[in-house]
RNA sequence: GCCCGGAUGGUGGAAUUGGUAGACACGCAGGACUUAAAAUCCUGUGGCCGUUGAGGCCGUGUGGGUUCAAGUCCCACUCCGGGUACCA
């Protein structure tokens, strides 16, 4: 509704009167008020509001600055700061100071007052269902609404057997006539919906066991915001907006300490489907195939021909005029209505009619002599040729890697749990789809049927739903939880993809094997060596940093890392894996649970202290420089940690390599940062 | 329209202040083990040219720019995703 590209408006005639100066402003009819609120007046500011500011240009309304904005240079036209300008007795005041100063203004003036409006996003807050807190409110006699008295809450939803709309249409609650009717007044029967009464619950979360009341004062001011609130899309237009509007209120009532609800607020992304599609033959495609077939029968078949003259005049699919055979493509049940008087039209111009069907056409795509010998009859016997009644619902899907001309084919979902790596189980699509029961196959050089692929809303018509209880029974919810986290960043969407899962379970695999191998148990109190520290250590400060960043796909991978060193070093000693099994707990609870017990702690993992970094056994005796020719990287050398610039830059010019190009040119400058890199500038 | 975010191999993605682009996985190819399969292990894997154990060129949506050095910073653009208010 809001998207203008043409400016379109109406001077209405009217005037609206500035209470505070007296001026006269002319009201207009402009067509970028939404739809949804599109009532009432709205105040327009050109100056400072960029779609009334073009309105006001476009048809040489008066555009009078009324802020300064000159102290603020990050500030946009919309930013409520600055200096009032042209604007009378607020001239000069900041724009908030200038808004309660006007608003006092009025006040005195009697011309308006004061008032707080809070708003709810959907104006339809209630639902007409059961499931949801019932409201306490009663209507009078005279059908205006009544909170109830303090001392009949909460009011609690009653039973009820039938949770269908009353015969006359209302609410479930309505079924209830004695709860509905009661002496104080008819009940509201609508409910509130689901996000409103869970729109506090962290509140309650502070003060779980409190009896007296939902929450005390003690416990809030102690715990204050919630530090960080992870939630969908749903959560942030729905839930969280609400736990925001009641916050305010609270705040405003002095039952909360704070004004915001959340401290850090993360919006993680959907996990989306990854669809295939197939790519069904059309008419289009039909067409070409014929053509080029025909050639194989007489190159004197002519597309879209007309045959006959002036009234009396066809256009046919092909028609040959040496043969004298005219070629109708349709589906089979558009050539139904083509009975023996056609042919017999046909006839009497000299021609010999043959219907054929794409469901004939796709039938014998791959081999195609049954047709043309019914062409070849056609014309030798003149016999009159019907389409094959048995290729009803053939369809012709061509692997995606053998299209030629994208408009020939239709793309259609198909369901992702028959494609593997996007080569879709031929045999499984037929059984699952009996549309398409009979179904012929353009395959690839492989041999196979290859889709292309899209990553979409799951969704059950996209066929590309995977069940994530069902992935939890094949793999294991902690390896459910880890690929989840390794799919990529939190806040971005991403497509599941079930074939990808087999890596995060392998690293399972892997991690456990350095606890158990094919004999049982293989932990050893063995001293580590400098090296198993080393890769552990990295590891911890790896992801002490990267939780602190939300980044818990590169955790994951960093653990794969970390394990597939520890392996390739043979490490089973218990010094090394027990803090590793700490550091994994919040990724792999149920693993490191198990493990933390086997490895002889009594106590959950959980209750331990998480590991930190002793930077002692990450220090590097030396450092791999990449050694760069004009910023292009022609070498690698390794130096000493402390290694001077002066010597780094006189060795990393002697490099063999590095004499290859500087040969014959000039050094112009060298350029070495510590524990980075060095370039060399030649020209 | 405006605001915010995004675009990196066949795929998901990594690169924390400009400093070795493609970590870690998936997939694919080849090999080991096996009667066979599964599982497991090893090797290779951005593209192009060259190849003997050499090496070279190109490469992070497009076009410019800044810099010794750009996925990263600046300008312009294309495409994709999300938001877009009776505030004033």
């Amino acid at each position: 509704m809001s998207e203008v590209k043409t400016i379109t408006g109406e001077f209405t005639g009217s005037y609206a009167i500035n209470p505070l100066t007296g001026k006269e402003i002319p009201i207009w009819i402009a067509e970028y008020v939404l739809k949804d609120y599109g009532t009432g007046a709205i105040m327009a500011v050109p100056s400072d509001d960029e779609r009334d500011n073009k309105f006001a240009t476009h048809f040489g309304l008066e555009i009078i600055p009324v802020v300064d904005k000159s102290d603020y240079p990050d500030a946009d036209m919309k930013d409520k700061v600055g200096k009032m300008i042209n604007s009378g007795f607020i001239t000069g005041m900041e724009v908030k100071e200038a808004i309660e100063a006007v608003i006092q203004k009025l006040e005195e003036d009697g011309l308006g007052s004061r008032q707080v409006n809070y708003r709810l996003r959907d104006a339809n807050f209630s639902r007409q269902r059961y499931w949801g807190e019932p409201f306490p409110i009663r209507f009078d006699e005279n059908d205006v609404p009544h909170p109830v008295d303090f001392s009949e809450l909460p009011v609690e939803l009653p039973p009820l057997d039938n949770f269908k709309p009353t015969a006359d249409g209302k609410a479930p609650l309505g079924r209830l006539e004695d709860w509905v009717q009661s002496t104080k007044g008819r009940r509201e029967i609508d409910t509130m919906p689901g996000f409103a009464g869970s729109s506090w619950y962290f509140l309650r979360y502070m003060d779980p066991h409190n009896d007296k009341e939902p929450f005390s004062k003690e416990a809030v001011d102690y715990w204050q915001s919630v530090d960080l609130y992870i939630g969908g899309a749903e959560h942030v237009v729905g839930h969280l907006l609400y736990s925001r509007t009641w916050h305010k209120f609270f705040y405003d009532l002095g039952l909360v300490p704070t004004e915001e609800p959340f401290k850090k607020l993360i919006n993680q992304g959907m996990i989306g489907g990854r669809s295939n599609f197939v790519y069904r033959a059309n008419e289009k495609f039909a067409e070409h195939y014929l053509e080029e077939k025909l050639k194989s029968v007489s190159h004197a078949f002519e597309k879209n021909k007309i045959i006959g003259e002036g009234e009396n005049a066809f256009e046919v699919d092909f028609a040959c005029d040496e043969c004298k055979v005219a070629i109708e493509l349709k589906a089979i049940h558009r050539l139904e209505r083509y009975d023996d008087k056609h042919h017999e039209q046909f006839e009497k111009m000299g021609y010999t009619f043959v219907p054929i069907a794409t469901e004939e056409v796709f039938s014998h795509y791959h081999d195609f002599t049954p047709i043309t010998d019914k062409i070849k009859r056609a014309f030798e016997n003149k016999e009159r040729v019907v389409p094959n009644a048995n290729v009803k619902e053939t369809a012709l899907f061509v692997s995606q890697d053998m299209i030629e001309d994208r408009s020939m084919v239709t793309k259609l979902h198909v369901d992702v749990n028959i494609v593997h790596n996007d080569i879709m189980d031929v045999d499984a699509f037929e059984k699952s789809r009996t549309d398409f029961r009979r179904a012929v196959y353009v395959l690839n050089t492989e041999g196979q049927y290859k889709c292309s692929h899209a990553f979409e809303k799951m969704s059950k018509s996209k066929f590309n739903v995977v069940n994530p209880d069902d992935m939890v029974d094949l793999y294991g919810a902690d390896c459910f939880r880890m690929y989840e986290m390794f799919l990529g960043p939190i806040e971005q969407g991403k497509p599941w993809n079930t074939e990808g899962i087999n890596g995060v379970q392998g690293f399972l695999k892997k991690f456990y094997s350095l606890f158990y191998n094919e004999n049982g148990w293989c932990v050893t109190d063995e001293k580590a060596t400098p090296e198993e520290l080393k890769t552990v250590h990295s590891c911890i400060k790896y992801v002490n940093n990267n939780i602190e960043r939300f980044s818990f796909n590169t955790c994951v991978s960093e653990f794969m890392k970390c394990t597939n060193e520890l392996r390739k070093m043979k490490c089973h000693k218990k010094e090394v894996l027990q803090d590793l099994v700490v550091l994994l707990a919040p990724f792999a609870p149920h693993l490191s649970e198990e493990l933390w017990h086997e490895l002889g702690n009594t106590d959950s993992v959980n209750k331990t202290s998480y590991p930190n970094h002793n930077e002692e056994y990450l220090k590097e005796s030396a450092i791999t420089y990449p050694i760069s020719i004009n910023g292009k990287k022609r070498a690698t050398f390794d130096f000493p940690v402390d290694a001077s610039k002066e010597d780094i830059e006189k060795q990393a010019l002697k490099l063999e390599i590095i004499q290859k190009w500087t040969e014959g040119k000039t050094v112009r400058k060298v350029i070495v940062v510590p524990k980075r890199m060095v370039n060399i500038v030649v020209g």
